[in-house]
RNA sequence: UGUGCAAGCCGUCUUAUCGCCCCGAUAACAAUCGGGGAGGAAAGUCCGGGCAACAUAGAGUACCGCACUUCCUAACAGGAAGGCUUCGAUCCUGAUCCCGAUCCCGAUAGUUAUCGGGAUCGGGGUCGGAAUCGGAGACAGAUAGUGCCACAGAAAACAAACUACCCCUCCCGAUGUAUCGGGAGGGGAAAAGGUGAAAAGGUGAGGUAAGAGCUCACCGCCCCAAUGGUAACUGCGGGGGCAUGGUAAACCUUGCGGGUUGAAAGACCAAAUAUGUAGUGAGGGGCUUCUCGUUCCACUUGAGCUACGGGUAGGUCGCUUGAUCCCGAUAGCGAUGUCGGGACUAGAUAAAUGAUAAGACCCCGACUAGUCGGGGACAGAACCCGGCUUAUAGGCUUGCAUUUUUU
RNA sequence: UGCCCGAUGGUGUAACUGGCAACACGUCUGGUUUUGGUCCAGAAGAGUCUAGGUUCGAGCCCUAGUCGGGCAA
């Protein structure tokens, strides 16, 4: 076991990254899920991701709470795809205004991390 | 047994697999084991405190808030008990007016009838009063002052004369020669009309030229005030014919309270660079509307301000033991206090408290008598407490009212 | 986290100290024109975000809520 973990140092918490991922990385879109990436320049050799829901769609913290531990979890069970591959600063943007199972989300999922398998192929 | 209202409480559970955050131990970020991990509103940010910085937070002014009384409390715009006002229900009762019946008295005409007066009973209208129960109230002051009260109406606030009423004088007309009608002028009078949200005490009687608290009865109002009560208040009794429209969620007055800011407060450690360049130039800062006071920095070796440019944006503490929670006793009508025993019950920081599967429980729908399908409210801690307000499927308990059935 | 504004016809804005909610554009109808536009004439379209309260009377004053926007760091 100990594949399947989350830890703190696997996710993006410093300010000053999210702003350069936002600034300067790429994106494409998987219906559910607006997705940035770009390389991780540190030294540790990890992926880093976030997770966000806007307050827009959602007005109450509890759905965005929901919305935001489905999304982690299906990150958690299928991160082995891209476990290979460069490490990348990831963040996942939840684009519909409903909320979706988890069974749809965890396919979608599956599907945006082989795409980024693809793009560390190309670069 | 059902329904409604009020108050209080609960507000899904179990198992398996894979995870997340914190604490403790082995021992050191790893791994393993053990323990803990959202709410009654965590929400809105509407009040009140603690805590921290700014001076040990000072004086005045402005501004803001509160507003029946007493008590509770750390404090409050919160709560408890009480007062007053007001609304509803039940019950009792007073004044006055109208109608009907019976009886009595008087007058008129043929026993009977008509008219007038009085008494009793019944019914209805208007205006009140007392008691009980329940609900509501931003409930200081409108006799400190200022402002406003559209339209309508004669008049909207030290009252006022449009119509109608009454008196006096003059003129004209008619005749029955002192009356009637019309007009003009001077007065009286707030009783009637209509307007309006509101018309300057109400009803009845007397009184008068007509009227009027002008006088009287009842009711209301104002002033003094015994008694009772800590107080708000109560109001025995006495006096005044009545002077007092509404609006303070208009300005305002009175009393009380409030210094400002807000955990991104603030303290410390680490890292990083440039007391950089240009302009301005004597005052500027101490988070506040202004003034005073006080204090810090600076006064050409140049504080501060503006523009451009450069660096950092990590960690520790604050951070959860507290006006804390539970149980019992006790004081108090109660809010609440006191005493004794026990418990430790989230502490994240781009932000944990979860996901999936199966089952139980509850609700809805379908077929129909146990299956299938759908759903499980409102809602997620961010320094911490006390309240208030708002959202909330369903269930439980207690009290009150009521329906049906049985005895 | 703290604080401050706003909500009025379909759209953009007015409404003074509380007193019949106004204007422009747009819409519709008719006229002018061969037709359309322009132009002219006329009409409809709100009860002021919601719910209470104060007042004789509320877009305006007060309280609670809903939605939208902005500011500080």
């Amino acid at each position: 076991m100990g594949l399947n973990t989350f830890k703190k140092s696997e996710r993006l918490c410093s300010k000053k990254l999210i702003k350069e991922l936002f600034d300067k990385g790429s994106s494409f879109y998987i219906y559910p899920f607006k997705v940035f990436y770009n390389p991780n320049k540190r030294l540790d050799e990890l992926h880093q991701v976030l997770f966000s829901v806007p307050k827009r769609n959602f007005k109450k913290a509890v759905d965005r709470n929901l919305i935001k531990r489905r999304m982690r979890e299906a990150y958690r069970l299928n991160k082995q795809t891209i476990n290979n591959s460069k490490p990348k600063l990831i963040a996942y943007i939840y684009t519909p205004k409903e909320i979706l199972d988890y069974h749809q989300i965890e396919k979608k999922l599956k599907i945006s991390l082989e795409r980024l398998l693809e793009k560390d192929i190309s670069i």
